[in-house]
DNA sequence: CGAGATTCATGTGAAGTATACCTTTAGGCTTAA
DNA sequence: AAGCCTAAAGGTATACTTCACATGAATCTCGTA
């Protein structure tokens, strides 16, 4: 029997879950657990505004995964029953989500964004931000009604717009004749709100809520419930859950990634044609979500981050570099590089930039440091397992054409 | 020997440039009455 | 005369460059014990 056959045969044969969409993100619980007391705080806040009231700012704050977007869609949802039930027109609840990069991270786009989510039209580019914002204006001002805008992930877009927009935001119910518009911005980071024009702050938090992270005990509880509904009937081998949750909760109580745990072990162990979840499974599920992450990083970065970054490799596989490499040896073979590649070189402070972000992504560790009179650079290492290591190579070289 | 002063190799912020899109607007051409 | 198309004018975002100044600890310098 060939490879092809064996995946198919395993895949006709029983399959261990009853039904995956479960385990999925985008899966919705019908109720939320462990998380009744913020989901109820959020419900009384948000509540006047089905008698058609202006409902206070309200800011969340909680690490991902904590149940904040889900508990907000949750009481969303709810509450769009609630205004079908009683029907009435008069309450629009809309979600935007900051982080989606090439969607929401600039001022310009996000009012592009709301605009289209109330049902307008805007193009994607070439109109003054100030005529954006008039016509956003017009849209929510074209009748009377209560209007709830969720920005989730709200740090990473004030990182790049000036908080002027969010507090013109709060101050546009003054500019409005008919609706009443409030905010809920929904945060990963504590310290978000740190350093941040106090008069945003004070508009903006008329209410604050925390959303503390799971610990390994509600995991465990969460991931049952789901568990049972997922899978079928002893499947799972004795000690995986806990063993989920306990990964989870070392990441910070994120419930997301021990749901995506759970679901990628059970994935594994169905290619395999097994008929149990094991704990080595588990193990396996962490590395894959971790390798999947960075390969489709890679993959989509533009041409520049990917020479970069093929400089770095290049440099790391050589060896001997067991303090890190430095911005001025990469400069050096990225030039080489892109002589080779015949792609067009850029300045060492764009590059400088690049590093940068290329920190942030987590696919490489850099950190400023001072080597005395030898003056100051990054300090640069791969973050890649050795097994990533050499997919990421493959995959620069195949689209960097080396 | 120790406190300052120096120095190096970049970090970093601000401002400017080039390119790619986008709308509005005005003029010219077409079309129908 | 009304309608439609086109090109120019005027905006914005993005990715990058240029310029200028900022950094922070190893090293140097020099006064002092």
């Amino acid at each position: 029997m060939d490879k092809v056959d064996k995946i198919f045969e395993s895949f006709v044969g029983e399959s261990i879950f009853k039904n995956k969409s479960i385990l999925q993100s985008n899966y919705y619980p019908e109720n939320i657990l462990h998380r009744e007391e913020q989901v109820g705080l959020v419900a009384s806040i948000l509540a006047p505004a089905l008698r058609g009231e202006r409902v206070s700012n309200l800011f969340i704050y909680g690490n991902t995964g904590t149940g904040k977007t889900l508990g907000v869609q949750f009481v969303r949802n709810k509450m769009l029953e609630k205004v079908k039930e009683l029907g009435t027109d008069n309450l629009k609840f809309v979600y935007l989500n900051c982080k989606m990069k090439s969607l929401a991270d600039t001022e310009y786009r996000i009012l592009a964004e709301l605009i289209n989510e109330m049902g307008g039209k805007v193009p994607a580019t070439g109109l003054p931000t100030k005529e954006v914002y008039s016509r956003f204006v017009d849209i929510i001002d074209s009748k009377k009604q209560v209007i709830l805008i969720v920005l989730d992930e709200i740090d990473q877009a004030v990182q790049k717009i000036s908080g002027d927009f969010i507090y013109s935001l709060t101050r546009l119910n003054s500019e409005l004749k008919n609706a009443q518009i409030s905010l809920i911005g929904i945060s990963n980071n504590l310290t978000f709100m740190d350093n941040i024009d106090p008069r945003v702050k004070s508009s903006l938090a008329e209410e604050e809520l925390v959303f503390p992270p799971y610990n390994a005990l509600q995991l465990q509880d969460l991931l049952k419930t789901r568990a049972d509904k997922a899978f079928k009937e002893n499947i799972l081998e004795e000690g995986v859950i806990a063993k989920c949750a306990a990964f989870a909760a070392r990441e910070h109580g994120d419930a997301r990634r021990a749901l995506d745990l759970l679901r990628v072990a059970g994935e594994l162990a169905e290619r395999e044609s097994k008929k149990k979840v094991t704990l080595e499974h588990i193990d396996e599920a962490n590395r894959k979500i971790e390798k999947d992450k960075v390969i489709s990083i890679v993959e989509n970065a533009p041409r520049q981050f990917q020479l970069v970054l093929a400089s770095i490799m290049a440099i790391d596989r050589r060896g001997k570099n067991p303090n890190g490499i430095f911005t001025g040896e990469v400069y050096d073979k990225y030039k080489a590089v892109c002589e080779k590649t015949k792609n067009e070189e850029l300045t060492l402070r764009r590059l400088s930039d690049i590093l940068a972000e290329l920190d942030m992504l987590g696919i490489i560790y850099a950190r400023v440091i001072s080597k005395g009179r030898q003056g100051r650079t990054r300090e640069i290492k791969p973050m890649l397992s050795p097994a990533i290591k050499e997919q990421v190579c493959e995959i620069l070289q195949k689209s960097l054409g080396i």
